[in-house]
DNA sequence: GTCTATATACAGATAGAC
DNA sequence: GTCTATCTGTATATAGAC
């Protein structure tokens, strides 16, 4: 994971396993086939437990901003970050990883929102014409300036109030943009 | 580009350029001199001129429609997908190419916007407390689903109808967090 | 099953002729 | 300046002993 597809050899790889080499072959038979069930063994174990609790009788901005949280403490931890880079760097050679990834991550995190989005729209809590495009937009704003330096290894992870504020910005962005409107506006 | 650092090699290269590998040596010095230089070159040439032209005497949707659309069209294009890839991929080996990256392309998006979002703020056109804040949420809205997809290679690139619906939806739902409220609102 | 030793290929970089 | 030929290291993968 810290190196990438390419520049891990095999040598190293067993040396870190402590075994021969011989003996990685013997489990995986070759490096591609290792490298795949990494990558998507990362994918589920990372992306798969998603903290979002979207309980329909609550405060829904502290609803988002609770999952916002959540969002921001799993993309930005250093092993998402690693296995997004590693995908992203290999997604011509092994496109079938890019869509475990954004099918266990982005997309079903988004559905999940979006559903949610859906219950309050009928409630008349909230009010948009797409839940879906807003779910998407909703975790579109998550992976702003700070998810980019992150991302671009230009700053160190956030503390835990650093993404707290973060969260907190967007989620009030997002309920300016889809709150019911007062009479008169 | 193609390739990456690791995979594409100075052979490769050299033929590809229809002279010997020394004389690629001869005038780069080294394969990390010859990718810093491609890579710093590429960020200027593709993100360093953006077409934005953000007249604070328009219609203010109109023009934040029209800046969506123009980063869009930059940031789909096959060659900053692949650039940005690349990047990300060798971020770790050559940090500063990250900041030049990130400086280039979203710091001065940004800031030019922040600029702009300021001077409507102030006219009492748009209301907000963070311009700069609001800039970044604009493009990040447009880092979303649909230009995730393209970053992993899960999908072609959108054609300008697909560019504008997005960038539609995207400078609404800004216009949405940030407008000036009826009264009574 | 796991090890050491090796086959084979290709990488980055350089020497020296023209 | 550009070429061909080569040095040196290291990669993936395999053979065969224990």
């Amino acid at each position: 994971m810290a190196s990438g597809y390419g520049a891990a050899s095999m040598d190293q790889i067993a040396s870190k396993a402590g075994v021969s080499k011989q003996t990685v072959y013997s489990h995986f038979g070759a490096k591609d086939a290792l490298f795949e069930e990494i990558i998507s063994s990362k994918c589920e174990s990372l992306l798969g437990a998603d903290g979002m609790h979207l309980a329909p009788d609550e405060n829904p901005e502290k609803m988002l901003f609770e999952s916002a949280r959540a969002f921001l403490k799993v993309v930005l931890h250093q092993e998402s970050i690693t296995l997004y880079r590693t995908i992203l760097a290999e997604c011509g050679r092994f496109p079938e990883l890019a869509q475990a990834f954004y099918r266990a991550g982005p997309k079903r995190a988004s559905e999940r929102l979006a559903e949610y989005l859906g219950k309050m729209v009928a409630r008349g809590t909230l009010q948009m014409d797409d839940p879906r495009a807003a779910a998407g937009l909703f975790f579109a704003m998550l992976r702003g300036d700070l998810y980019l330096q992150c991302i671009l290894a230009l700053r160190e992870t956030p503390s835990d109030e650093e993404v707290a504020a973060e969260a907190r910005m967007v989620s009030a962005a997002f309920m300016r943009a889809y709150r019911v409107p007062a009479s008169g506006d």
